[in-house]
DNA sequence: CGGGGGGTTGAATTGGCTCAAGACGCGTGG
DNA sequence: CCACGCGTCTTGAGCCAATTCAACCCCCCG
């Protein structure tokens, strides 16, 4: 039986920068194939680190995740779900990039996180879902139906115990944007996204001085809590700065130091 | 056996606004003395609106919570624990209340949270505190060792449930703030402050126009992203429009209806 | 080749901040 | 008992960071 005592030092290990809703709860390894092994998120990042053996959590040793577990493909700008709607899907990301957002009924928009490859979005405790999701390009994902979640984490303690810990991580990170949408200049935050965007890809394909930026400005905006036109001309600065280096689709990073030191600690 | 799909729906059935870290994983009523029974979050609220027998997931049935169950009293100011400290300690809050907080190097301060009598506070995955805990005024707690928390919750199927709900209902709150310190105007921000803690009393104690603010302006401040000086105007302007009165310790709501149409939805 | 969305940049505006002063309440010590 | 000092709250004046408004470029796609 998994205790919560034997949960890993959250505090010590840097927490994985997955935002969105409970991001991790597993991981599959970036691109690969459907019916492949699910790992376990601390498994799967081990495993991207090449440090350590797979986490059997998720393997499929009875047969029975081929028979649930399905592949989807989401086109460009679609909707892999709304907010307020019924839960009937959880999904880990395999290809392309989500979005996550709630929106107010006056139009303004916060975005919470981007998913990347390995993230887990879409599960919820209420059985809807807590915010809209869009993919930002065309984007795969490895689904499954919630019920059929449920009943496997239901019968698997390290999975529930996965998933606990993927909230924790996600309450912990909701707390984070919280002192930076709080207590932040437009400057840190932007510099803060930046490092923390670079860290993730950084976990997942190794060391990354590109870094991807396939949602617009808007997007960044609506996450960071600024307009479309600072984040544009916070990014402009920075380049001027020699800190990075605007390129097609994303920025590259000069000076990652003096990037960091940006961010209030 | 309990699974996650037996969980109450949480979009449905309103979040009980109870800020800070896990909140509400169980609810002592206010002012109850030591040794009596610790009662399940659900049930707490059922039984503060005297509208169904309690569980009895917190019963002390096997006469082992009174051996582990202590408690204790803070004065004004003081620390119930700090940021990154070892995890000792976890607390229900019986009486006064405790501000939740985390600091910059520089000085700059984020409120997460106002806990009320009821709300449990300071438990986390990793076993250190992620954030600071302090006495607004005295304050009273009903406090366990971390350790012995831990056995009961792995022994207890039900509290396991619980602990899994109340961080859920952590995280949605979070995001709600999020939308809050993201996307809304000084005015906003106050209005939904007042709104959100008076609903969190309504439910402690039933319907109160009354709103006791025992933290400074500064605290309130720091919890909605907004300096000493706003909230103070935003309060005034309130008052001028007859929306609130200003009170010894507290606000007078004079017209929840117009209050509540400021917050954006 | 024309239209539309995204991005950048400049100019003007403004919401909230900073700085400053004064009132008030409260605890403390004479 | 009062005087004092300190911290909090309020209000005003001026300022500045970020927004709004506007113009323009670029690229992609029909």
């Amino acid at each position: 039986m998994t205790l919560i005592s034997d949960f890993p030092d959250l505090a010590s290990s840097s927490v994985p920068a997955g935002y969105g809703i409970l991001t991790r709860v597993l991981g599959i390894p970036h691109g690969e194939a459907m019916g492949a092994k699910i790992r376990s998120a601390y498994s799967s990042q081990r495993a991207v680190a090449g440090s350590g053996p797979l986490s059997h959590a998720w393997d499929d040793e009875d047969g029975e995740l081929s028979a649930i577990v399905s592949d989807a493909r989401f086109p460009k700008e679609s909707a892999l779900f709304d907010q307020a709607e019924t839960s009937h899907y959880v999904h880990v990301v395999t290809g392309g990039m989500v979005r996550l957002h709630r929106s107010f009924a006056d139009g303004r928009r916060l975005v919470l996180g981007f998913a990347l490859p390995g993230d887990f979005i879409g599960f919820s405790m209420s059985g809807k879902y807590t915010c809209s999701a869009n993919a930002i390009g065309p984007v795969s994902t490895c689904r499954m139906s919630r019920a059929a979640f449920l009943h496997r984490v239901n019968s698997k303690p390290h999975l529930m115990h996965n998933l606990h810990v993927a909230i924790a991580q996600e309450l912990e990170l909701a707390h984070e944007q919280m002192m930076l949408l709080g207590r932040c200049t437009a400057r840190e935050r932007t510099a803060g996204f930046l490092i923390n965007l670079r860290k993730r890809w950084k976990d997942l394909n190794g060391e990354a001085m590109f870094i991807a930026l396939p949602m617009t400005r808007g997007d960044i905006g609506d996450f960071i809590g600024l307009t479309v036109e600072t984040v544009s001309r916070m990014l402009s600065a920075f380049a001027r700065q020699n800190l990075i280096e605007i390129v097609a689709d994303g920025v590259r990073i000069l000076d990652l130091r003096r990037l960091t030191a940006i961010i209030a600690t």
